[in-house]
DNA sequence: CTGTTAGCGCCTTCAT
DNA sequence: ATGAAGGCGCTAACAG
């Protein structure tokens, strides 16, 4: 059994109380002899505070909880480390846990796992919810956010890029080097995110004085290996000379892609990333990109948590950085 | 307020522990009539249980803690899907804590947060503990194992492939294709694993008949940035023709400082890395790589803490991946 | 400054 | 098949 304050306690002849005084700093309420006796005791007992014992009382935590869609995204890498930095400053703790990326069940469990303890909040990265788990969410009495993810919903508190900027600037770094012929690769025709992208990348080929082509947009789900079906179905005599991927995972593949079917980059082909994580920077030639500010989404997402009240839908900007993919025509 | 099995006892006219039992599914004890009545109240009341309280009585939880070094490594993602499905086969939850990959504080900070509360076990991934930190982690009542790691110290339970073997396998891929002056970068000389892959290296060196030579390694911190810098060290006129990169993000630094030095790879400098993540396949040339099976280290961790009597110190396999870094001289 | 008392939400004998 | 009672480890009044 590990020791408890009553273990101490007994120890130390002091009453529980006084030991929770002294562990807990409570400085007004006990003198510097006690506070030797219990310090000693407890040492020497190797006491563990049971957490969530004193939490039960206290009926509040400094945990903050993240759900992550999956193992596989490297963006979140960057979210995490905003998120920890954050909570870090204001004495928070963080855990974390995957749910399945689609199914629906595992989203499920992990959602339970975190509510039903006590955490101040629960952060969601990129993470879709099906209708029953987001009652399911709401239903518990603790505040939270969706990060990297945006919802027509005006309702639900997020912090994400503004995606029609992020399609509409993508398109344009290529549409400034010349390019007419751009495609949009590997993003979702589903989600938000999807969708605005989609309607930026229309809408600055538009502003452009090009008329968008049903065949220019391979949609996928942002993966490496959509982005290589993405480029394999554009083929290499499709005449695009640009093409946009949903991510930097994405870009890769289409960047692969392009080799194996013939085409140099950015010779024959010029790509824009989205994302701009240090992916960018690892392949060759490195990848121009539209880069988020991911570590800023999760220092706002914990902050949001801290004010539930304020205003719930936050934008955070984008850049684009300049880095070999594009060739100016 | 969250309501309780009590609210829930009062509107379904029943006792709090007559709600206890069905929401425990303790079948043996309450009819169905009584169930209905106790599922509707749950349900209309919106009843999430209070896992904490639960846990508190019963002395025991079935969440298994994960604790990371760093947000950077990416084998990790494989580590912690193991983990994840051997995990919920059995019916555990999983929730994972990032502890800084140095700073002995934030590793503190991490552990406490998971000692700290109710946790079936814990498995620490690539964690090197402090002394102090160490007895903090043995002191709590809590089984736990370690990950992709060893220790010359033979009573810490952990699962890791043989870095011996690492070493001399990845050093022998290059000699069996006819190198003889190998390089070992980004390898680290305090650790355990950092020591036994140079060891592994150097044998496999003396086996085939060549004399290791100091200059030939330079060591490093398995990052991206320390792959480069050792590379940069060899510089292009070493005479090296072949180099074992102690991780994946090394020998892609290795791979572009190559291609910055005017080398080209294979051609000039053939590379073995060691880990074999999905990075392997994403650059070009695919990387050649010792691959280890970090989802059988996951799962096999899992399986430790179920059984913490069993043997403590386990091997996993690993196997040599050809791609396309390797010449054959 | 310190001890006593009560109770957080839940589970579990022990009766009935 | 169900209720009453006690207690897990801790903290928060309330007395003193």
């Amino acid at each position: 059994m590990a020791a408890t304050i009553k273990d101490i306690a007994r120890l130390a002849g002091v009453s529980p109380a006084t030991v929770s005084r002294v562990l807990a700093n409570k400085t007004a309420f006990y003198g510097p002899a006690t506070a030797q006796k219990v310090q000693a005791a407890a040492l020497k007992l190797g006491y563990r505070k049971n957490t969530a014992a004193a939490e039960l009382v206290t009926q509040r935590s400094n945990v903050i909880a993240v759900v992550v869609n999956s193992v596989k995204t490297n963006f979140s890498s960057q979210i995490i480390t905003g998120i920890q930095d954050t909570a870090a400053a204001h004495g928070l703790n963080v855990i974390i846990v995957y749910a399945g990326i689609v199914d629906p069940e595992a989203q499920r469990k992990a959602l339970l796992t975190v509510i039903e303890r006590p955490v101040m909040g629960i952060l969601l990265l990129s993470i879709n919810l099906t209708p029953e788990n987001l009652a399911l969410l709401q239903g518990a009495q603790t505040p939270y956010c969706f990060l990297s993810i945006a919802f027509d919903d005006g309702d639900l508190p997020s912090i994400a890029s503004d995606d029609w900027q992020v399609g509409y600037e993508a398109t344009q770094t290529l549409l400034k080097a010349g390019h007419r012929k751009i495609g949009l690769a590997a993003v979702d025709s589903d989600s938000h995110t999807g969708r605005f992208r989609l309607a930026g990348y229309e809408s600055a080929l538009r502003d452009a004085g090009v008329t968008p082509q049903a065949d220019w947009v391979q949609p996928g789900v942002y993966s490496y290996a959509a982005g290589r079906e993405a480029m394999a179905a554009y083929g290499a005599t499709s005449g695009l000379t640009g093409v946009v991927a949903g991510s930097d995972m994405a870009a890769i593949g289409v960047l692969n892609q392009s080799r194996d079917l013939g085409l140099r980059v950015p010779n024959d082909l010029s790509i824009v990333s989205i994302d701009g994580t240090e992916m960018c920077e690892l392949v060759q030639p490195q990848l121009t990109s539209v880069s988020q500010n991911f570590y800023d989404m999760g220092a706002a997402g914990v902050r949001q948590l801290l004010e539930p009240d304020k205003q719930s839908q936050q934008v955070t900007p984008i850049r684009v950085v300049d880095r070999q993919t594009v060739r100016v025509l």
